[in-house]
RNA sequence: GCACCCGUAGCUCAAUUGGAUAGAGCAUCUGACUACGGAUCAGAAGGUUUGGAGUUCGAAUCUCUACGGGUGCACCA
């Protein structure tokens, strides 16, 4: 539609600045109006120009309409007419629709495909949870969106890495080693304190699970607290929170091609290279014995602590080299974060440094989602009732099915607080708005199934002109914009945008088929007809894809 | 106190990134096939887009301001 257009527009509008010597804006803006009775195609120009060229829009609008006219063929665009402050609505012919529909079939699985990131290498960061426990409700709602994002670059031709990033040092893992081999003393003496104040340990009943693993493999050899046997417990406890980890991210069908070891930023010497590139920059200094980041000289107010005056490292410190790693040495031209809103604070350090090392902070691109909220009846609820234990991504898959689970972390735009209605996720109906999808896949399925049952066969081709009900084009219409839609979400990175697409493409289908009957027509329209359910079936199957969702023959 | 995110129908959310009469689902009310899956479809009702000011042909969207909710502001990650 907008490819058949711009030519004669772009032609229309030189003819009409030139003259005045003003500038043809080198974007036209052709947009597919909100309500259906603008037409079909719609600009603004004659409005943005009105400045320039000094004139009314109508009266621009008009000049360009006429010289549209005699341009265009009418038998395609039946009607170019001017609207409200001087808007441009082109209506093309009914049979326009139908006649593109052969495309969208003959690409099948890959239609939606785009080559806009073609050559670009693009890498997702997602998840990244520390091997220190459960994956909870937050982490899937990150798993769902930085999944989803990569699949929508891969769809637009990306070159796409799917990156974990770990921390499996630190504090942290020491904390771990130690609430493990605390739970491990207790096994063999009740006595032992696990104190409910200390607030570097971990609590979670996985921890019991872990030292009982020990005690089986190793008896009582752990007990003395030495450096050996800590260390001990840290490596199975990291081991079986990782092992864990993945099996979830498995069942979420979710797998990453690099896990990316902080770790590793130490022992190639990354780290330190990254300092004194720093330092050679000159915003690197000495005070009370720590080591500082001069984030003032970049722009911000505060400096920053980078390395401790005990000699470790702050986490800001291997964030900008694991960064410029990506960049510098990895070279992808596009990196993309996703991260919870309580990261949002070291972003701004990340990227100042980053800009600082010479490389291009726009490369980098990051998603923040908010918080998720489990609501029931009402009521926000943080304990499974299932498990007595606060909520895990497993709960949630366990009770609610993968594609419900996933489907909910991604229905909503990624910067609004999350409600995750349970009561709505556990309705196995029409109100749950997965199903309303999946419905309009397995029942176009159905009706395939059911023509070939009775021995009519499906044509390889049709005459999709033929498709001129008004059901039938509004279907038309959307499955025709799929690719668009597709191409949009790896710009905004927004995988919304797709679920609320399929949700038009799903109740346009369902609607097609309340008004037209398909098997039993004449052998023309129900071939016709036929193609349209094999080109929507097509966008469901393929969109559902892309959000990870599956999409049922039968249900 | 400072920074960031958010505020749209009773509830949960959209709105083609500044476009025309702000749209869906749920909840409420009323209807619809002896035929391809009623997990569907049609209709009614529901709004001063939190308040106020500004920018312009045009604002839910941009700016300022007030109010309300969330998050973050360590030599934790």
């Amino acid at each position: 539609m907008k490819s058949y257009l711009t030519p004669f527009l772009s032609e229309a509008l030189t003819a009409i600045c030139s003259p005045f010597g003003a500038e043809v804006p080198s974007e036209i803006t052709l947009e597919i109006p909100r309500n259906a009775e603008h037409g079909d195609l719609s600009t603004n120009v004659a409005m943005t120009l009105a400045k320039a060229l000094k004139k009314n829009p109508r009266e621009i609008a008009t000049s360009l309409v006429e010289s549209l006219k005699s341009r265009v063929d009418a038998t395609i665009v039946t009607d170019i007419s001017i609207a409200g402050a001087g808007f441009i609505n082109f209506t093309f012919a009914k049979d326009f629709y139908g006649k593109r529909l052969s495309a969208v079939i003959a690409e099948g699985a890959k239609y939606g495909e785009n080559k806009q990131g073609s050559g670009v290498k693009a890498n997702v960061e997602y998840v990244s949870a520390n091997p220190t426990g459960l994956l909870h409700v937050g982490h899937g709602r990150n798993a769902a969106i930085g999944d989803t994002i990569a699949n929508i670059l891969v769809w637009n031709g990306y070159d796409v890495t799917r990156e974990y990033y770990f921390n499996n040092a630190g504090n942290q893992m020491n904390n771990l080693g130690r609430s493990v081999h605390l739970r491990y003393l207790q096994h063999f003496d009740a006595n032992v304190e696990f104190s409910e104040e200390d607030k570097g340990l971990y609590h979670g009943e996985y921890i019991k699970d872990i030292a009982q693993t020990l005690v089986v493999k190793h008896g009582e050899v752990l007990k003395e607290p030495n450096e050996a046997n800590l260390t001990t417990c840290r490596k199975a406890a990291e081991e079986w929170c990782f092992a864990t980890i993945r099996a979830t991210m498995k069942r979420m069908n979710i797998h990453h091609d690099v896990y990316f070891n902080e770790d590793s930023l130490y022992t190639d010497g990354k780290v330190n290279d990254t300092i004194e590139h720093l330092r050679d920059k000159g915003v690197v200094y000495e005070k009370d014995g720590a080591t500082w980041l001069a984030l003032s000289k970049m722009g911000m107010t505060d400096d920053r602590v980078i390395i401790k005056s005990s000699g470790e490292p702050t986490y800001r410190l291997p964030d900008i080299a694991y960064h410029h790693d990506k960049l510098s040495r990895r070279k992808f031209d596009l990196v993309v974060d996703i991260f919870g809103a309580d990261h949002i604070a070291t972003i701004p350090d990340v990227m100042a440094a980053v800009e600082t090392l010479g490389e291009d902070k726009s490369k980098v691109r990051v998603v923040i989602h908010q918080f998720v909220t489990l609501m029931k009846d009402g009521e926000q609820v943080k304990m499974s009732k299932r498990t007595g234990r606060s909520y895990t991504l497993d709960d949630l898959m366990e009770e609610f099915g993968e594609d419900v689970t996933r489907f909910f972390f991604i229905m909503r735009g990624v910067s609004t607080h999350l409600e995750f209605d349970l009561n709505l996720a556990e309705e196995q109906s029409e109100k749950n708005p997965v199903f309303y999808l999946q419905y309009a896949h397995a029942r176009i399925a159905s009706v395939l199934r059911t023509a070939e049952e009775r021995g009519v066969t499906i044509a390889a081709t049709a005459n999709t002109a033929l498709l001129l009900h008004p059901s039938e084009i509004d279907l038309i219409k959307l499955v025709l914009r799929f690719p668009e839609i597709v191409s949009r979400a790896a710009e905004t990175l927004e995988p919304q945008g797709i679920a609320e697409f399929l949700r038009d493409v799903a109740a346009a289908f369902h609607k097609f088929y309340h008004d037209c009957r398909i098997l039993g027509e004449a052998d023309d329209i129900m071939q016709a007809r036929f193609a349209l359910l094999n080109a929507a079936k097509t966008v469901l199957k393929n969109g559902l894809s892309i959000l990870g969702i599956s999409a049922p023959e039968k249900m």
